[in-house]
DNA sequence: CTTCCACAGGAAGGTCTGGCGG
DNA sequence: CCGCCAGACCTTCCTGTGGAAG
């Protein structure tokens, strides 16, 4: 990489991009056209379209893998629905909620009151109000509207407790001139298994189920974009394919499929390269892997960092010392008490760091499988996931560890039996 | 067959932070 | 300022358990 000129930006400038809208690419992109989606969109439209008529709509349940079309239908239903509405000059609304990011009761509750809040110059704080009382604002301010609100639960099963479907699924006894109907999506199909039985009829009114895109399926949705996305005739004719194919295989993610196809379009812009290649897509493949591992554990609180260095110190050690028979919780929590010591960190009870590896373990940078191993006892056999050493480079990014960065085990705690 | 290890993981409660209205 | 609230994060105490060893 000798830079002959100090125009650096004139360089890359010059080079011609591949892109013509890298948005379109986007995850947060809803496309006009939902190929292979026709028939979950009429339905989806044929269950709402009461509404309209000011009646209520039946609460539908939304099941799917990830990257099946759920969020982008119900968007696109949503929005045509508020269009239409408006044309016909009734009272529509239409609140979108992600309850992975708002996953409490009281949080939904104030998110539906603030959609309201153009129209009332009240807001309510994410915090200090008792919950019923948010409740009975949100009603009053439905009643005063007489409107009929379309409310999308993205992520259901995220919710903590089961209080806020419950005050919903009741909401609309309590509301004299407005009308509530819920659209619940869920990854999971078990979900409606653990609810309050109450609350699993009332939301169950209708179901619907998005199937996995098949190979071809994804084709075309990749072959949709990449026309407004991707330069013509800069890409090979196995690309699209290739990646609708490694999607396919993981589930019929299509989420997945675009964001390999532009990943793979960006390292080929990076690398100056006039044609994107089927070996950008293997690139991208891991690329894509890498950067979301390096992203979880910079993101990572303290503790689990301290955790998570522990596990990789003692990973080395056995390797090193040939062991080849995984760590257990015992071992690593040994490791982690050290290693607090070391950095005068407060040091959490073994339940504490029992959560917390199971958490290390569901983000993917672990593994961490229950076994029993007899009369000794029934443990978890915990591994590091992969690439061990972009995640020791990330946590050394923190102070804390840069001290020992070399540090060696010098407990000889470790009684292997 | 029973025993018993080394934890898993549920329940309940404590502490602290940040934010509210009055 | 106070009293109150929700929520994040922990601790304490607890019961449950798969399967090799006895």
């Amino acid at each position: 990489m000798s830079a002959k000129t100090t125009d650096i930006f004139g360089q890359l400038l010059k080079a011609e991009g591949l892109f013509i809208n890298r948005e379109v690419m986007r995850p947060s992109y809803t496309p006009e056209i939902l190929p292979h989606r026709e028939r979950e969109i009429n339905d989806l439209a044929a269950v709402l379209v009461p509404a309209l008529r000011g009646e209520t709509p039946s609460n539908v349940f939304i099941y799917g893998k990830t990257g099946t079309g759920k969020t982008a239908v119900a968007k696109f239903v949503g929005k045509e629905l508020i269009l239409k509405g408006r044309e016909m000059g009734k009272s529509v609304n239409f609140i979108y909620i992600n309850c992975e990011v708002v996953d409490t009761q009281y949080r939904i509750l104030q998110n539906i009151a603030n959609h309201f809040i153009n129209e009332w110059n009240d807001h309510i704080p994410f915090t200090g109000w008792p919950t019923d009382e948010v409740y009975a604002k949100v009603r009053a301010m439905m009643d005063k509207e007489k409107c009929v609100t379309v409310i999308v639960l993205d992520e259901i099963d995220k919710l903590k407790g089961d209080e806020a479907l419950y005050s919903l699924s009741r909401i609309n006894s309590d509301l004299d001139n407005a009308r509530v109907s819920v659209i619940g999506i869920s990854n999971d199909l078990k979900f409606t298994e653990f609810l309050d039985p109450r609350v699993k009829s009332s939301l169950g009114e209708e179901n619907m189920v998005f199937y996995p895109y098949d190979a071809d399926q994804l084709q075309d949705i990749l072959k949709n974009r990449v026309d407004m996305a991707i330069k013509p005739n800069t890409m090979d004719g196995e690309v699209i394919p290739l990646c609708a194919a490694l999607s396919a295989q993981e589930h019929g993610d299509a989420r997945r499929a675009l964001d390999l196809l532009r990943v793979s379009a960006e390292l080929a812009e990076r690398n100056n390269s006039p044609r994107i290649t089927r070996s950008f897509v293997k690139l991208a493949q891991n690329k894509i892997e890498i950067d979301r591992i390096i992203e979880v554990v910079r993101t990572l609180p303290n503790q689990s960092k301290l955790i998570l260095y522990a596990i990789n110190l003692l990973e080395k050690e056995n390797k090193k010392a040939g062991i080849t028979q995984a760590m257990n919780t015992g071992d690593v929590y040994d490791v982690y008490k050290e290693l607090c010591k070391k950095t005068r960190a407060n040091c959490l009870t073994q339940r504490r760091t029992a959560d917390l590896i199971s958490e290390l373990d569901m983000l993917g940078i672990i593994t961490a499988r229950v076994i029993s191993k007899g009369r000794h006892g029934r443990t978890r056999e915990i591994r590091m996931s992969s690439s061990p050493k972009e995640i020791i480079n990330v946590l050394q990014e923190d102070e804390t560890f840069r001290d020992f960065a070399n540090y060696k085990l010098k407990g000889q705690t470790r009684l292997t039996l």
